[in-house]
DNA sequence: CTCATTGCAAAGGATTTGCACTAAT
DNA sequence: ATTAGTGCAAATCCTTTGCAATGAG
């Protein structure tokens, strides 16, 4: 039960902020860098109290604001109505594929899109800062089994 | 106040989806089809009631989801925490750039991004239908205020 | 000790749903 | 006449906030 990765750098960056460094804050970082799909913060919730260190509701969106601010974590949104929260780890800029039926999520990176939305956002006046790319489709398994 | 093209559009898929055509549908649509700036729903209300033409909330949800599942209206997430909806018109499939001092929105097609996102789908076993994207920087107006 | 965090419960904003009433066909 | 739509208000879902109790430094 040794800190992860992200939970580390997450300790470091509260020390390094004078910010309490809590079981609680630990816990979340720790929940959403050992899951390999994005997680939402109901879903986060519920792996701690499976795990017997429920955290109050207001302390995990507390949380997640801190980790997204910190920039170890990133926030997304695929329209399901909440947001998802996923590892900032060694990914910087990446691209997602959407599955529409079972709601699989596959990320790939991809140069030629990063130096494309710059050129395109500067064409038209604006300096980029960031860019959202989500594929919706069908995954393989999905295709299969229809 | 004759319909706009997206009303008389919309009175067509009712007639062949017999389902019947509204005042309030038909207005829904015309506030959607005359707005430049994409609107959300409350925005919808607010230039309905300015109107004098006040259509309650749950219609206007319930128009806007026909709208969508018609094809004559998309649904869009710029992360504000809500959605907002633009006559599909004759632009098919295309980007945005949303300024995040302002909130302005740009619209520009590329072929380039539509080919390629179906190939990268293709390249992961998806099967893409469709994809979103969305880069987010400072318009020229901002950059210049600042 | 002092000040920030926690957790609960209440508040909020967007969207949905139940239901009596009204209107389209 | 039938059948579906409308509007209101209550309900839901996700997220935020107020505040007394608690814990980190």
């Amino acid at each position: 039960m040794d800190g992860s990765a992200l939970s580390d750098a997450f300790r470091v960056y509260l020390r390094n902020h004078n910010l309490p460094v809590t079981p609680q804050r630990l816990a979340v970082a720790e929940v959403v860098s050992s899951r390999e799909r994005h997680a939402s913060a109901d879903e986060i919730a519920r792996a701690l109290s499976a795990g017997g260190r429920a955290v109050g509701t207001a302390t995990i969106y507390r949380t997640l604001e801190l980790l997204v601010r910190s920039g170890l974590v990133m926030e997304r949104d695929f329209g399901e109505g909440f947001k998802r929260y996923e590892s900032a780890r060694g990914m910087p800029q990446h691209e997602h594929l959407f599955c529409t039926t079972c709601g699989a999520v596959v990320e790939f990176e991809d140069d030629r899109l990063d130096r494309m939305s710059t050129l395109l956002a500067e064409s038209h006046g604006f300096t980029r800062s960031s860019h959202r790319l989500v594929i919706y489709g069908v995954c393989a398994a999905c295709r299969r089994a229809s």
